[in-house]
DNA sequence: GTTTGCATGTAATTCGTTACATGATTCT
DNA sequence: AGAATCATGTAACGAATTACATGCAAAC
């Protein structure tokens, strides 16, 4: 089975939250689900009309003749709840930091000590981030229904763990490699 | 600046390991860094012939001719180095588990839970994965010279810790959600 | 009045996956 | 004799990124 358009569900998940444009949904991605998601003006705009094509959501009226306000079908729901309740497909990892320190084993002690202080630095900024967007969920400042408030918390809570787990870890290793080499 | 094709650097990278075909290449990928690394041979081969072309890399005598053994170059090695100098690139993360969750608030609990304690389960078994190549390696099963040891152990901790990372994260969200829906 | 943000789209390109195609060698 | 592994490649396709192109509206 071939690697499936994922944008078609995420642009489908965030029009169940409520109507917008593809600029809206571009919003909702560099900021509600960025730490996780991505996509780009260049992948949207083709997927809507797609998805428009295919009945999965429809154009509301709107004040503006050149905003386009997507709306989600009943289809669609039916399209997007079929998608989520099965599970997520095994998704390739690559990564190209773990690749580069495969392959230091030749490079002087100090580039591969500053290549993870680094690393860490940036993780550290990474936590940062993560916590003062939690401080502001707990203070309530962002607004959402108490419903959804988990919803997007949980994915917070993974952001911040896996990341001090890598802050863990650049620890662990530094201290090998001073022992060691 | 436009993604660049990391597959020449994974390829420039075991090939200054040790020189091999473009079947041994795919073994590596498939065996050694299989946890942060994949490559295929609809790939592989072309980036051969393409780093054949540039001279980073050139071909050895071979005791059979159906066998292209490959050697990195002196160029090739310099290209590499400079590669793997610089920091690693930014990454956009996909994850479509996080995706599905994040639009799961409407699904019934039981679902919810079951989508989260097979994701734990799944990880569970990664863990268990880790865990036994990490004996073998402390064992010494794993033929390597002292020097890469902790090379090929690093990565190996990265995703022990994470994936340990991962579990606790379940816990957490599961307990929030039987004690809060 | 100029910059920033809102808004939509297309074209070119690249990366990577999957399927297809073929055949030799080694093991059981 | 047949299965598994070794071995190399091409073709078709799809997903996603980047660059290009345009213009309105609001804020400063």
């Amino acid at each position: 089975m071939a690697i499936k358009n994922k944008t078609r569900y995420a642009i489908l998940g965030i029009l169940s939250i409520h109507s917008g444009t593809g600029y809206d949904i571009k919003k909702y991605c560099d900021t509600v689900i960025v730490n996780f998601w991505n996509e780009n003006f260049g992948h949207i705009y083709p997927v809507l009309s797609q998805l428009l094509n295919e009945g999965l959501i429809k154009t509301e009226n709107s004040p503006s003749p050149r905003k386009k306000i997507y709306a989600i079908t009943e289809q669609g729901r039916t399209e997007f709840l079929n998608w989520l309740i099965e599970p997520a497909e095994y998704q390739p990892v690559r990564s190209e930091f773990l690749l580069k320190l495969t392959f230091s084993s030749n490079l002087p002690k100090d580039n591969i000590i500053s290549m993870l202080t680094d690393y860490q630095q940036m993780h550290h900024e990474r936590l940062t981030g993560y916590k003062k967007i939690q401080d502001d969920l707990k203070k309530g400042i962002t607004e959402i229904t108490p419903h959804r408030e988990l919803f997007l918390y949980a994915p917070l809570r993974y952001g911040i763990l896996s990341t001090e787990a890598v802050i863990s870890w650049c620890d662990e290793i530094l201290m090998a490699l001073r022992n060691k080499l």
